[in-house]
RNA sequence: GCCGGCGUAGCUCAGUGGUAGAGCAGCUGAUUCGUAAUCAGCAGGUCGUCGGUUCAAUCCCGACCGCCGGCUCCA
């Protein structure tokens, strides 16, 4: 008896995918187990979603094969809401090949044809492969002697399986987009043509996705940089390189104030350092060694190199080394928004995100190792107050280890990864260790940020490093008068401004929250009858430490309101002759909502109720 | 850096082998208005840059620059 059989019996075959047996997935025409204890996989469960996702690609290598004879297969997974397939073409697919494709798929769809696996000799499997290159490096690659193939109508796959019983029960599914992929992933291997879908159980689901898409469409910090005016990069200054305008300086400005005071307040000393320096300053670190194709090329000044930072650690260094330094001084902690530039391939710039010139929140600190448990747990705290404080209370944590190129004693790493791991399990945060993630220096702790919209950003990263202390010789003088070597924690919470910013502009979808907000209050007068009263009150909003504007143009109040809603300013206080005359002002919230006429004195409880304090 | 797509007014976009259009924004004037767009007029472009094909190029071809989607990378 096979599983599907089974699934007859027991009134599932409708809904059933697959089966589950012991602990592996398996196709539907699978022979049952004896006792017939089989649980059943729906394309509601996780596994069922990757099946059906998994066949939709099949079923999408198939038409393409059909309407494109020579092109040549390769691989195509499951992804997170759908999947892909890497073809081998002489020319790329077109926006109408993919519609092309999308109707040859439905016609396969619609035959319900069975998905039939069938297992044979890594021989018998290189001559199906036969004028299939990839699939035959594959095949040679795979050290079991049987393999399993996959038929759907005239088209036959290498794959573990499991599939949908049959064509038909491929669900709602739409062809995205294509884009150039390296064979294997390596930049030295062809590029394929990556043909992208998207595929769910249900059209409900996938439409559910496509609204998605669109959601992160109007966020797009791009599009709301220019929108609100807070940003723009330009052709002539270069790409990659940041024009922070007013209104999107005002939220750094908050961003940096908030950082240094509560900096200040965690026992770090403020620092300031070049933007360039010899170039044998990073020979030292061994950056040059490791990132130099990242590195701005030198200047030469007198017949001396000189290099546009990259990092600021050196710096710091240099600073700590400016004297002698005690066990009773430590942990020593340098802080400084230090604005650095690296040479990212072109490529991957990307509006506010990744970026060629950025200031990192960085700070190092000098400690001792028998300090080291206590900081990082510290740390661990500050790094989420300030997270929070923007507006971020989901995180997904990662913990680093040793990779395989590493500086210093496998001892030393074993310390400061238990120390890492310490401290998160005393916060009781949840995280995932990822083997040889580490950089050449030290282990390391990197926590996600959660947007609105559960999206993950890498913003914060707190890193043990044993290498520059080495390098540079950064010691102490312990209590017994012996010269010790230091150890340096590099962190950054935010990461970079310009990054953190970005991710901001996406949580809040451009309307930030009052304390951040450029512009906190419009003031608009109903005509200008009381243009003199709209003055009065924004200045006396300033005065209180608010950042407020007049709308004194030549404009009905509709057209006010809607403007000052579209820039997704927080209040809007319309004045006309009756709170003139009453001195009061009517407030608006950027969501509609309107709040009957108060007093300025009582409008400002309201507004600091949602600042905090005004932070000017 | 690699593959593909794109580049037309400040912005969003239409358009054609015979040297360009809309809406919004801007300017001028009128309107004095109560919670998401008042009306009218005016002005605005070396069609990304440089080369080539052609009687003629914004349109076709090439190179370069930039942007977008991916890939690789990300101290």
């Amino acid at each position: 008896m096979t599983l599907l059989e089974l699934a007859k019996k027991q009134g599932k075959a409708k809904v059933a995918i697959a089966a589950r047996v012991g602990g592996a997935v398996l196709d539907l025409s699978m022979p049952a187990p004896e006792d017939g204890s089989a649980g059943w996989v729906t394309a509601a469960d996780p596994e069922g979603l990757e099946v059906l996702r998994h066949s939709t690609a099949h079923v999408m290598a198939a038409a393409v094969k059909d309407l494109f004879p020579d092109a040549k297969i390769s691989i195509g997974p499951a992804i997170e809401n759908g999947f892909y397939y890497d073809f081998d073409v002489e020319t790329p697919f077109t926006p109408e090949d993919l519609a092309r494709i999308e109707l040859k798929m439905a016609e396969i769809v619609r035959a319900d044809l069975p998905f039939v696996r069938e297992e044979v000799s890594r021989e018998e499997a290189r001559g199906r492969f036969r004028g299939e290159p990839y699939k035959e490096e594959l095949l040679s690659e795979i050290p079991d002697e049987r393999v399993s193939l996959y038929k759907v109508g005239n088209f036959i796959d290498l794959c573990r399986g499991p599939h949908l019983p049959a064509s038909g029960k491929v669900g709602a599914y739409k062809l995205m987009n294509t884009a150039g992929a390296y064979w294997r992933g390596d930049s030295k291997n062809r590029m394929l043509t990556r043909i992208y879908g998207c595929a769910f159980a249900t059209r409900k689901d996938l439409e559910a996705h496509l609204a998605l898409l669109e959601e992160i469409k109007k966020r797009d910090h791009r599009k709301l940089g220019k929108e609100l005016d807070l940003f723009s990069v330009n052709d002539e200054i270069g790409p990659g390189l940041i024009l922070w305008h007013p209104k999107g300086a005002v939220v750094r400005r908050i961003m940096e104030d908030f950082w240094r005071t509560e900096h200040a307040r965690a026992g770090y000393d403020l620092v300031f350092s070049p933007h360039i320096a010899k170039l044998d300053l990073w020979r030292v670190s061994g950056h040059l060694d490791y990132y130099r194709q990242s590195m701005f090329g030198s200047i030469e000044v007198e017949g001396q190199d000189y290099q546009i930072k990259p990092m600021n650690c050196p710096f710091h260094i240099q600073i700590y080394k400016s004297r002698m330094r005690s066990y009773r001084d430590l942990p020593i902690r340098y802080a400084e928004l230090g604005t650095v530039y690296r040479y990212e391939p072109s490529g991957t710039l990307h509006g506010l995100l990744r970026v060629r010139g950025f200031t990192q929140d960085d700070a190092h600190i000098f400690l001792r190792p028998d300090q080291l448990d206590e900081e990082i747990f510290s740390l661990l705290d500050f790094t989420l107050f300030v997270l929070r404080r923007f507006g971020f209370d989901r995180y997904d944590i990662y913990l680093s280890t040793r990779p395989e190129k590493y500086a210093g004693t496998v001892d030393n790493w074993e310390k400061a990864e238990a120390a890492l791991k310490k401290a998160l399990d005393l916060k009781g945060l949840p995280y995932e260790v990822d083997p040889g993630e580490g950089v050449f220096y030290g282990p390391k702790i990197d926590i996600k940020i959660k947007d609105m919209l559960g999206r993950s950003w890498q913003c914060s990263t707190i890193q043990v490093d044993f290498n520059n202390p080495e390098r540079f010789e950064a010691e102490f003088v312990a209590e017994d008068g012996a010269q010790r070597q230091a150890i340096m924690i590099h962190r950054a919470l935010m990461g970079s401004l310009e990054r953190f910013f970005g991710v901001l502009v996406e949580h809040y979808a451009g309307a930030f929250p009052a304390w951040l907000a450029p512009v906190q209050v419009d003031v608009l007068p109903v005509t200008d009858r009381q243009d003199g009263y709209a003055r009065e009150i924004v200045a006396r909003l300033r005065a209180a430490g608010y950042r407020a504007e007049a709308d004194l143009r030549n404009e009905k109040l509709g057209f006010k309101i809607r403007e000052s809603q579209l820039g997704k300013v927080p209040y809007a206080l319309v004045v006309g002759d009756r709170e003139a005359e009453r001195k009061q002002v009517a407030p608006r919230k950027r969501g509609g909502e309107q709040i009957p006429a108060v007093s300025l004195e009582e409008f400002l409880e309201i507004l600091g109720g949602e600042t905090d304090k005004p932070l000017n």
